[in-house]
DNA sequence: CTTTACGTTGACGTTAACGTCAACTAGGGA
DNA sequence: TCCCTAGTTGACGTTAACGTCAACGTAAAG
């Protein structure tokens, strides 16, 4: 029951909204609510979106960023960063500062979680030698 | 200008909610706001909310919580794991079967913040490429 | 004794990120 | 042709996490 969209003339592979929606495990509303702030852009056959690769990358990026705790429009300046115009010198070097900026902040984060392993390790350990001495 | 708090007869001491407000960087709101949906339960003198170092324990639980991007009801869900009872031998097992879950559920993240990071040092690296050539 | 700083409780407002209808359209199969 | 499925656009509702008054209490300082 497979019913991948017709490809496009040029041969690259297309998906509807039903179909991203359900490999990102997202609701048509959220892939829609993307759309209306501006996080993607698919093509319209008729009325009907149609989605490329690339729309599905930015999909990917931007849950990645939502797992992370990313508000939106924080991961919207991510996403731009990464395909804003780099031909000129100013605009290579705006972006490896905001690459720099954002590469502390995820190092920030790391340590938070790598924290949070180690006292969940400990409590854990806590834990088995109750139980151990309470057998 | 420091005003530390009378120490309690036991000794013990405490801060005034201006006080942990301003060294958690957070407002006077926000601590009620924990407080009202019990993430945390200050001790009173009179109408004046007194936190102790239990108290400010738990609010560097919960920022930390906050910056991994958790909603407050899982910081809850996290604390709660730390100071449920343990005495039983089915309470310690409930306890270690959370503590996978939510390590389970830290490794994944620090998984995406890897992931976030190389594509970041990859982007980096193709700017610098292109600064050089440039030059 | 009055001002001032700090604290308190409502209670309504706001923003983000969708959920949830309702009402409509468009294409394909029986 | 008729209907069914999938898709579309509003538009209002909801939840979380506070922000922002307003109105009041109180203890210490001048």
């Amino acid at each position: 029951m497979l019913t991948p969209m017709a490809s496009g003339r040029d041969g690259e592979r297309t998906w509807s909204i039903a179909q991203v929606a359900a490999e990102f495990g997202v609701t048509h509303r959220t892939v829609r609510h993307y759309e209306d702030i501006g996080l993607i852009a698919p093509e319209r056959h008729g009325t009907r979106r149609v989605f490329r690769r690339r729309d599905r990358t930015r999909l990917a990026l931007i849950l990645r960023g939502k797992r992370l705790g990313f508000p939106l429009e924080e991961i919207r300046t991510i996403i731009d960063l990464y395909d804003a115009p780099r031909g000129k010198t100013s605009q290579l070097e705006y972006a490896i500062t905001q690459a720099r900026k954002r590469r502390v902040d995820l190092e920030e984060r790391r340590r938070d979680i790598d924290e949070s392993l180690a006292e969940l390790g400990a409590f854990e350990a806590s834990c088995q030698a109750d139980l151990d001495r309470l057998s």
